[in-house]
DNA sequence: CTGAAAGCGCTAACAT
DNA sequence: ATGTTAGCGCTTTCAG
């Protein structure tokens, strides 16, 4: 038995008994050229019955666009990024585009590599969602030199260098903290996820303002954690040395629905009740914020993703736009675990 | 300003004052062609002066060959799917294989056009998290005829006709329901997830099987539910038919953590104790599980994810290995909510 | 050990 | 309205 081989564009004109280009023109649709109604039948009969399949490496070959995009991540882990990716995937897959995905593994020369990975298969722009950290930079500019457009989720730290769409998480930390502080708490700590990522300083900063704002002096030892990613035992200890400070908190502001979720179990354990002992409020909005009848703040990481895929593709059209960034507005949502009579809707 | 060309292999090859076809062998590092050291060098340095990047479209074309793999999912929303992601990512990335994404977005035609779409781009080998349904069988007998290796996660159903990477579903629903019997509960309903996956169909089947074990007669309108994607709104009417029945049931088994995490509100909301007047129990093992202190039973979607992805690269290499089925086993994980007294780990 | 040459499958001037 | 032709950037016999 001989391995045939896959019809090529060729052996679609054979049959047909037209040339190549003719079938090129039918077969990617050109509206330009003017060719009868008679032979494009032929030439899509001719595709359909050899069952021939366009190979877009070839054409991406020649034409120099893949109507591909690359993705780069830490990780495909958190239903943070998850939303993001699937909201990225909707706008690709309506607008026909393809996805190559990259994870860095949290680690920069990963990244920088799966930078260059995404480069060789000739991505035509590339969405990141977040950054290693200022290490990046070098890639980041390199895109910039080589003019592969690029959109920034959820990091702002190379804001003007590139697209950022992000969430206005100053604003958003400020509101938590200020509810907090109406609803009389004074000792609030904050189960922070470090400097290195824009969301997390940004929920600091917002943090710092609300107390600042209420004549609240902000205590050194209030601040622990350095990451979203802490492993669940590093959340723990934290959280512990947070609750069992010399004059104990009675609110605890977490960078994220997640650490709020841990916290409020190490609480639990501690035999702190919540929100009675122990208002706890967390950032997110996600599932498990809604299971555990959180307060938070509401993000919508899927329209994240849609909106940053969309100003790529529109980039990859009008290549002189001005880069910008794009601030999601963010808001409330009032639940039990502060222990707040208010209730919002949801 | 010239638009400078990017650099070619035959520009290094120049620079280096070698023909092309070195520059391929040292860049591509071929073992089995001697070169000297000095040549190598002066290509490595004239490659990296130019900022050479090589093209993998090129390559794929000639090669046949494009290390990537293509993977196909309904959406990437749920985390369940988004760790399988990972662990698929994790071992690629581990052995320089590219992902290219596709989503069907619960849709079989475009399920379908997204096969296409993949074979188009010569993916080498395609992973499925889950089907469409029964009409895909018609992409994965096609995927056989092209000799595209295709490896389905949690799904079943094409047994024989392709690799499988699933979770014994049958044994993990039967353990669950087989504990709450043991803790007296005879009225169990199911909160099921439908017929149309195989993993829904099996915690069906074992649930079924627990009953029958127990000489409990099962009622039809025991059983309620249709997808694991259910819009939250029809959820919650489902669960209140369910514990709105003439003989309110005692325990509650959803066919997964979510579904146990929305019908835990809805009992709640309609002022039942959970566990004391109701117990629930999930399925999965989720986060969200954890943190509503569900009975459920362990799976570890990552390490599916990561399987699967290692027996798809194992048959890029060999072609010929018997297709099989690789069942993780499961196992019970008893927490509050099913008012079970026995405590196991996590 | 290195090079010349023939494609891989497709597109796009440029004819006709 | 369709065909001719020249590549896109790379790999791979086959010669030297």
């Amino acid at each position: 038995m001989t391995t045939r081989r896959k019809p090529s564009m060729l052996d679609v004109a054979k049959r047909a008994g037209v040339s190549q280009t003719t079938v090129s023109y039918v077969l990617s649709g050109r509206k330009d050229v003017v060719i009868p109604e008679a032979t494009r039948k032929r030439i899509w009969q001719a595709a359909q019955e050899l069952g021939y399949r366009p190979n877009s490496l070839a054409r991406g070959l020649v034409r120099g666009k893949t109507q591909t995009i690359g993705v780069l991540m830490p990780r495909m882990d958190s239903s943070f990024h998850a939303l993001i990716m699937d909201g990225i995937q909707e706008v690709c897959t309506a607008q026909d585009y393809r996805v190559l995905l990259a994870d860095s593994r949290h680690n920069a020369d990963l990244e920088a590599r799966q930078v260059e990975m995404l480069l060789e298969h000739r991505v035509d722009g590339i969405i990141s969602i977040a950054v290693a950290g200022e290490a990046s930079g070098d890639w980041v500019r390199l895109l910039k030199r080589e003019g592969v457009p690029l959109v920034i989720v959820d990091e702002h730290t190379f804001e003007g260098e590139a697209d950022c769409v992000i969430s206005d998480d100053v604003l958003g930390a400020r509101l938590l903290v200020e509810h907090l502080i109406q609803l009389g708490h004074r000792r609030i700590v904050h189960l922070s996820a470090g400097t290195e990522m824009s969301a997390a300083r940004d929920r600091r900063t917002g943090y710092l303002l609300a107390l600042q704002a209420s004549g609240i002096e902000p205590r050194e030892e209030w601040i622990r954690g350095d990451s979203f990613f802490m492993p669940v035992e590093r959340i723990r200890q934290v959280v512990e040395e947070l609750l069992d400070l010399p004059e104990p908190p009675t609110a605890l502001f977490a960078a994220n629905d997640d650490l709020a979720a841990e916290a409020t179990h190490v609480a639990r354990e501690l035999g702190i009740a919540i929100p009675a002992q122990l208002a706890v409020v967390g950032y997110g909005n996600t599932e498990v914020g809604r299971h555990l009848q959180l307060t938070t703040v509401h993000q919508d990481p899927r329209l994240m993703g849609q909106i940053a895929a969309r100003r790529l593709l529109r980039r990859l059209q009008e290549t002189e736009m001005p880069v910008k960034c794009i601030v999601l507005p963010t808001r409330l949502i009032v639940r039990e675990s502060c222990g707040s009579s208010l209730k919002t809707q949801n």
